[in-house]
RNA sequence: GGCGCGUUCGUCUAGUGGCUUAGGACGCCGCCCUCUCAAGGCGGAGAUCACGGGUUCGAAUCCCGUACGCGCUACCA
């Protein structure tokens, strides 16, 4: 083990999706790999025939690629322990199964379902302590199970699972952990499709595939006892477990689908950021012992230890990623900005018109410090874009008097006065305006911003008025008081 | 039911026997800045450290018990 390299995987079961708890596990994993120079492998465990869904692994790779989290070997990169999808590896697992059988480690067991399920309510009735296999097929003669194979009647093959032996293993996260082998199902490795369990596949390939460190979650704390006799049975070194503390939902069951979202495709497809995501999931569950809350991916890689992860679950907050959002969103340069407002501006309605970049970037410039995502840039100021189709209600009510037509057509004229306006001369021009009507500035800018943005808020009034320009502002001052006629009237 | 794991402000967490009148962050509230909204600065409310026993001069920190929560208990992962 001294000269071994650390070599951890992630092997996610392809459901259609990437699951945010399962970012988290991916992500610590990767973590742990690149600061500890090892590899990082993706592995898909897609051992149940009947969960087959189309179009999940490359979804699943996608999901993994934009967060960033890239692998050394996996499915479709190869590597030297290939295959990486468990469907591809069935004679491996049958050939280690067989082992097991020969050395009566593992057994043939052809009862039907019925007779499992007969056995179980027997055992319920009893009100038996725990339900498991009865081992009834461990007793058949060599003959019988000859008899049996030759019919070839269904079969599973299920572990010997020793009575009365204390089962230990240290976890990282858990210290140590003990259970009574009493408690432990003969479990099945190898259903009667010929595809191996969970817990068989899991264990082979971690060996085959030389992984030192399971870094998993903790639904899994459970069955490690299995996997445990497994590498005893087999004569295999153990890795090392770390079982990570589940994500839950704000009642604090199971962070599940029914509460909100929990695919990360669904977060990438809201707007956040994948700096953001990956920030905010290493922190439920994981902190460096300092105050330090804003991460970037290298920084993580270089602080993140295992010894640090806590043990008990963690609620997923949106209102702290929607922070962590907007903190990664702020300190992005305006150029980096401005090609993912473009992508974003090519999905949206305005996608057949024309914006420069000069105007798109001082669009950012003016909103950067009012948005959470970037869509806002587009949809929290949509007066950038196109002219307003309405204004404010409650902001009419405050802003618009009796004398803001006036007050209007009065900074109209004075506007059209300027010759290519820079964003002081229309400062310039409207104290010269408060002046002579002997009003405060204020007293002028909010109708204005109404009038022009047909909203009560945003950047300040001559960088909106400098980034729309001197003839759209005059169009947009008139047709504001044709509207405050009809609206006043 | 059995087995396992867990339990510090609403949430994420710091804390590994004295430095703690339990610190930080998000959110919330207030003030400052200010043409609005943000951002930023300053401040506030918010945790009898689940509960009960021990050990100790001293416990959020160690031990035991209880409660509660979660996970597992499939030929699912």
């Amino acid at each position: 083990m001294i000269n071994s390299q650390v070599r951890v995987r992630f092997a996610p079961s392809p459901t259609g999706y990437l699951h945010v708890g399962g970012l988290r596990t991916a992500l610590y994993n990767y973590l742990f790999a690149r600061k500890n120079n090892g590899k990082f492998i993706l592995r898909i465990e897609d051992t149940d025939r009947n969960r087959y869904v189309e179009g999940a692994v490359e979804n699943l790779i996608a999901a993994l690629h934009w967060a960033g989290l890239n692998y050394d070997e996996g499915p479709d990169i190869g590597g030297p322990f290939g295959p990486y999808m468990q469907s591809h590896r069935l004679e491996i697992y049958n050939r280690y199964a067989e082992e097991l059988i020969s050395q009566d480690k593992a057994y043939y067991c052809f009862c039907t379902p019925e007779r499992l399920e007969a056995l179980r309510q027997e055992q319920q009735r009893q009100k038996l302590p725990q339900a498991k296999y009865d081992k009834h097929c461990l007793h058949l003669s060599k003959s019988e199970i000859e008899e049996n194979l030759l019919k070839g009647i269904p079969k599973v093959i299920r572990l010997n699972v020793e009575l009365n032996q204390k089962i230990e293993f240290d976890d990282v996260i858990r210290d140590h952990v003990e259970f009574d082998s009493n408690n432990i199902d003969d479990q099945v490795l190898i259903k009667s499709d010929g595809y191996p369990t969970y817990h068989l596949a899991n264990v082979v390939d971690d060996h085959l595939m030389q992984i030192t460190h399971v870094i998993r979650g903790e639904e899994w704390l459970s069955s490690t006892p299995k996997h445990v006799l497994l590498y005893d049975a087999f004569g295999w070194e153990r890795p090392v477990f770390a079982h990570l503390p589940l994500l839950l939902n704000p009642d604090r069951s199971k962070l599940s689908k029914r509460q909100g979202d929990v695919a990360v495709e669904d977060y990438r497809d809201k707007g956040y950021l994948k700096e953001a995501l990956i920030n905010f999931v290493a922190l439920l569950g994981w902190n460096a012992g300092d105050d330090k809350e804003f991460y970037y991916m290298d920084e993580l890689i270089e602080k993140f230890s295992l010894e640090r992860v806590n043990k008990s679950g963690a609620v997923f907050d949106l209102q702290k990623l929607n922070w962590l959002n907007a903190e990664h969103l702020r300190k992005k340069s305006d150029e980096e900005i401005l090609s993912l407002l473009k992508k974003e501006l090519s999905n949206s309605e305005y996608k057949g018109q024309f914006y420069s970049d000069e105007k798109l970037l001082l669009i950012i410039h003016a909103m950067k410090e009012r948005v959470n995502f970037v869509k806002d840039f587009i949809y929290n100021c949509r007066y950038f874009y196109e002219a307003p189709m309405e204004y404010e209600q409650k902001a009419i009510e405050k802003n618009w008097k009796e004398d803001t037509p006036q007050q209007l057509l009065r900074l109209k004229t004075e506007f059209e006065n300027l010759v290519n306006p820079s964003k002081e001369d229309f400062e310039h021009a409207l104290t010269k305006v408060a002046e002579e009507l002997k009003i405060g500035k204020g007293k002028l800018i909010h109708p204005l911003r109404l009038a022009v943005s047909g909203q009560s808020t945003g950047p300040g009034m001559f960088d909106l008025l400098f980034i729309l320009g001197k003839d759209e502002v005059i169009k947009r001052i008139e047709s504001a008081i044709k509207n405050i006629k009809s609206v006043k009237a």
